[in-house]
DNA sequence: ATAAAACGCAACTTCCTGGTTGCACTTTTC
DNA sequence: GAAAAGTGCAACCAGGAAGTTGCGTTTTAT
């Protein structure tokens, strides 16, 4: 059987998780929550505008949904892609138990 | 309850599987059999230098492993590290999943 | 109507990343 | 023992990522 090689926007999703900040917000959006830009900025040391585009990264991977209300910008958790993340590991845990079945076999032999 | 905010090695983690190239790399690993650098670089169109600097990155999450045998080092699979992305992703899950909780029993009363 | 809040855009800096090349070193192989 | 195979190390380069600052625009609040 051929091994399967992972689609290139698995690896933008694992980029998109790469990053300690964004990683947090993730987080702190994972409680269902809406948060604009400028609540989700609060209690960081870094700059709004930093947090802007650490959204925008996640936004693109699609792990994060915005729209307009008002003058601000709403976030919210998108967890779809978690699912091929997860689609992923799984592939590979796969692979990596059946050589261990296999290698079970040939020890016992 | 406090949201536990994730560890910086999670992200390094998720970072060291943000490039398609370690993505295959640890993909063709996962079968259990070890390789090494030659036979991993063999067939991709990149130099034997950049699959090394790739293999120590990922050695370095954790997520392979490599011992010298003979002149050629040798990587192998190491599956460890993937129950800690499981565990991430588990936590962003279950947060979720109780925010709709909350959400249908509020809609429902 | 003004002031303040929340944001977008763009320029700029710094640092890391992915990649290459060249060379030296150790094991195998013939 | 000489050639070839498999690596390691270091320098180097281009491009992208993370972050800041400055400024303009649109909403909201007073």
């Amino acid at each position: 059987m051929l091994i399967e090689t992972p689609g290139r926007d698995t690896a933008s999703l694992f980029a998109a998780l790469g990053d300690r900040t964004r990683l947090s917000l993730l987080t702190k959006l994972s409680d269902g929550q809406t948060r604009s830009i400028a609540g989700l900025s609060a209690g960081t040391d870094l700059t709004r505008q930093a947090i802007t585009k650490h959204l925008r990264v996640l936004e693109e991977a699609g792990l994060v949904i915005s729209s307009k209300v008002g003058r601000e910008s709403q976030f919210a958790f998108r967890p779809e892609p978690i699912d091929d993340i997860r689609a992923y590991l799984d592939s590979v845990s796969q692979q990596w138990g059946d050589a261990l079945s296999r290698l079970r076999a040939f020890v016992k032999t």
